[in-house]
DNA sequence: CACTCATTCCTTTTT
DNA sequence: GGAATGAGTG
């Protein structure tokens, strides 16, 4: 044990001893004895539990019990008489903390959770910490009402942006300008730092985009996803109030999937566990407790770096670093196959992995003839799974269908998966967090709820303006935009002034009847946030009324309600759904559990905390459902099987997992095998996949697949060759062997043996699948017609000659051409 | 100004 | 095959 000369509290495995704990909690959450909190550890599970003070870093191999160790960890810390609000524990996602905490609550009973643990994601606590402290920390623009835009805000104000440069589109795709804009932020290069390194031409173009979209956030008083860690890590470095408020309060850091954080996130855990300028870190470093995975990092193109985890030895000199590679999850086989496939990445430490658990089942490995067939056998792979069960004659045991799962490179897979098990009368869900407060009508809902929160946000003024259609178009906002800009003021502050002076204001040729309608919709909106005095009254009103009264009053909808297709019917009964959404947030709401809120022991969990005024709490709800995540929904209670991309499955574990879409271009991605690094971390992909398997594991390739509505020949992926003949079985579902490239070496199954002549020539003409002169073709517009010529390559064209529409050039890649002579 | 239909363009993964 | 923009009409 090392002796502590610091001013931190001192766990000791003695006071484990729920006796001598007594005197410092009530008996009501007195903590388990320790005797439970290491039941069922392994000796380098129980050293990762108890070795509380200085750095540490945990290697969690794939089904190693992570989240059990560092539930135990957080759990002997209490109970060694740590308070609970001293401890910090970030994830990357809400489900992750969630579980985390409901897993310690378990544990301890619930009193540790009132009692101020923080479990949170980054992205949350930088919010957090950033409305907390923004007016003290002097950033130009921000105050704490501040609004958090998601990527489609990012990405229309971008839009907005570019057309306010006049640059064209085409040069500088929006999508990429993002990309750009975000990468530099993970590095934490604001504007000028960028305008600073910017040499080129292009990059000269992108760093004005990057000042003017900054200009544009900050007049909207609103921060973007990588501002959330951007500004967090500069006010934490800067503002010694907001520094030194979060190191008195936390004194034990932990962090899960530590492979996955980028540099703004290892600026931010090095700010809070005290390591650089200013403030001393203890001489054997900082209580630090790291969890994670080299070969499950799998967001480097988020700007994820590996080497936080490679290099956190050189970090820390002090660290102790504690290996576990026995995996309590998969197979063997699984396993084995798993470890054939991440020993193939070069720029790897590597690292044993080994089980005691039996053989179990091999790992099948089907060649389907393509993604209908692909469907139908994995829904026929579960079906006798769920009717017969996973596991050899004589021991049967069912697999119910929430056990099931089917992971993909991409979520464009997900639809013929979803049909075919729609049909089959399979239940399903997706993980698609999301995707409800995507729909169109719950964007406009919220574009006017942000609107309240925030008059300053232009960007979601600009969406609800005009929805439903109140006679302010797409002109007027153009003209009462040029106004705002040259006044220097919000969008609703111009159109305010435009509809009060009868002049015109600042847009004296709008129409009388525009600027009635103006009018209408300031005095709306002014209704609702009783201009400053929040709604009108005392500020205390129910935020589900609150939600209500806006979608009825600005009439989204009655104009949902007028529409009578089955669509619009939905969309009606999805803005009930976020009224119902907003009442249980309200219930749930606990300001006590926001880890900005003072950590003092006194004021934590304070039963008499008052009720926050309506704007905090619409603020809450709003931060809430921006930052919610796919992965979030994934609920194993439904009774479904979950659908979800690989790296959505990271952190999961099924029974029976089906990955399809092996193929050269999918998995690994053709926008990622360019370089080593990419081809590895699609790599890594393919083994988070692998290793999400308990007992079956089916992998499915398909040798055609319909990408943007044609038919196209593929490639089996390369990983498929490096799984290990012994470990696997390899089935030829479509009986297309005898053309097959897959492989060229034996396999053990009696896979079917192939020559690899002539399919290595026919996948180079992918893109025409044969297309020559004088094909005979269909289209679906100009009908029948032949071939006259063809180029090659990049966006082939062909020229056809069509009986009833005459002589056109077809773009093969886009157009629908049906091959009429095979 | 609002709506509909046609054309164009694009496609990874997500806090 | 689908989203997003653009042209044309009421």
């Amino acid at each position: 044990m090392r002796t502590d000369v610091h001013t931190r509290a001192e766990p000791d495995p003695s006071k484990a001893d729920p006796h001598s704990t007594l005197a410092r909690g009530t008996p009501t959450d007195s903590p388990l004895p320790a005797a439970d909190i290491f039941a069922g550890l392994t000796d380098p599970q129980r050293r990762a539990v108890t070795y509380t003070e200085g750095p540490l870093l945990v290697l969690a191999g794939p089904g190693s019990g992570k989240t059990r160790v560092i539930t135990r960890r957080i759990a002997y810390l209490i109970s060694c008489g740590i308070p609970a609000w001293q401890i910090l524990a970030l994830t990357f996602t809400n489900k992750a903390a969630a579980e985390m905490r409901q897993r310690v609550g378990a544990l301890l009973g619930e009193g540790a959770i009132a009692r101020g643990l923080t479990v949170s994601t980054f992205h949350a606590l930088c919010a957090r910490l950033l409305r907390r402290f923004a007016d003290g920390a002097d950033i130009p623009g921000l105050t704490s009402s501040f609004a958090i835009y998601d990527g489609a805000d990012q990405l229309a104000l971008v839009k907005a942006v570019l057309a306010q440069l006049n640059l064209s589109t085409a040069n500088f795709q929006p999508r990429s300008v993002v990309a750009r804009i975000s990468a530099a932020k993970n590095e934490l290069l604001d504007a000028p730092a960028f305008a600073a390194r910017a040499g080129n031409f292009y990059d000269r173009h992108i760093a004005r985009v990057f000042t003017a979209y900054e200009h544009a956030l900050r007049t909207a008083c609103a921060v973007d996803f990588d501002d959330l860690l951007l500004l967090t890590a500069r006010m934490l470095r800067h503002t010694a109030a907001a520094r030194n408020a979060c190191r008195d309060r936390w004194q034990y850091l932990l962090i899960d999937e530590y492979q996955d954080t980028n540099h703004a996130q290892l600026v931010i855990a090095s700010l809070l566990a005290g390591a650089p300028d200013g403030s001393p870190a203890p001489p054997d470093g900082p209580n630090l407790c790291v969890v994670g995975d080299p070969d499950q990092s799998i967001y480097g193109w988020r700007g994820a770096d590996i080497g936080n985890i490679l290099e956190f030895e050189e970090q820390y000199p002090k660290a102790t670093v504690i290996p576990l590679g026995e995996n309590f999850r998969s197979g063997a086989h699984i396993l084995a196959a798993a470890d054939a496939l991440i020993r193939h990445n070069a720029l790897r430490k590597h690292k044993d992995l080994y089980t005691s658990r039996p053989p179990g089942e091999r790992v099948e490995v089907v060649l389907c003839n393509d993604e209908h067939d692909e469907a139908r056998l994995v829904l026929d792979w579960f079906r006798t799974l769920q009717e017969d069960g996973a596991t050899a004659p004589g021991a049967p045991d069912r697999i119910s269908w929430k056990d099931m799962t089917v992971f993909y490179r991409t979520n464009a897979l997900s639809r013929v998966i979803e049909d075919t098990l729609r049909n089959a009368g399979v239940p399903y869900v997706i993980a698609r967090g999301t995707a409800f407060y995507e729909r169109e009508e719950i964007r406009h809902a919220l574009g006017y709820l942000r609107l309240v929160a925030n008059p300053a946000d232009d960007v979601s003024l600009g969406r609800i303006v005009n929805t439903p259609a109140r006679g302010i178009g797409a002109a007027t906002i153009g003209r009462v935009e040029t106004a705002a800009a040259e006044l220097g003021v919000p969008l609703l502050e111009a159109l305010r002034r435009t509809a009060l002076d009868h002049a015109g204001g600042p847009t004296p040729d709008l129409a009388v009847r525009t600027r009635a309608a103006i009018a209408r919709f300031v005095r709306m909106i002014d209704g609702w946030t009783g201009r400053g005095a929040f709604m009108g009254h005392d500020g205390t009103g129910s935020l589900a009324g609150l939600v209500e009264r806006v979608i009825g009053e600005s009439g989204l909808e009655a104009m949902y309600r007028a529409g009578k297709t089955d669509a619009d019917a939905e969309r009606v009964e999805n803005l009930a759904e976020l009224v119902s959404s907003a009442r249980e947030f309200e219930v749930a709401f606990d300001p006590s559990a926001d880890p900005a809120s003072d950590g003092a022991p006194g004021s934590a969990a304070d039963p008499a905390t008052p009720r926050p005024p309506l704007a905090a709490l619409l603020r809450a709800f709003l931060e809430h459902v921006t930052l919610v995540s796919d992965a979030d929904s994934i609920d194993p209670a439904q009774g479904a099987v979950t659908l979800m991309t690989l790296h959505a499955a990271k952190g999961l574990e099924f029974r029976a997992v089906a990955m399809v879409g092996l193929e050269e271009g999918l998995l690994p991605h053709s926008r990622a095998s360019e370089s080593p690094a990419d081809l590895e971390e699609e790599r890594r992909l393919c083994f988070v996949g692998i290793t999400r398997a308990m007992e079956r594991l089916v992998i499915t390739t398909a040798r055609y697949r319909t990408i943007r509505g044609l038919s196209t020949r593929t490639i089996p992926s390369r990983f498929l060759r490096e799984l290990p003949p012994d470990h696997i079985t390899v089935s030829d579902q479509a009986g297309i062997a005898d053309s097959e490239d897959w492989s060229d070496d034996d396999r053990a199954q009696g896979g079917p043996t192939r020559s690899g002549a002539g399919s290595a020539r026919e996948s180079g003409r992918l893109s025409g699948s044969g297309l020559g002169t004088g094909s005979l073709v269909r289209h679906a517009q100009f009908g029948v017609g032949r071939v006259l010529t063809v180029t090659r390559g990049r966006d082939a064209r062909a020229r056809i000659l069509f009986r009833d529409a005459g002589e056109k050039t077809i773009v093969l890649e886009y157009a629908k051409l049906e091959r009429l002579d095979r």
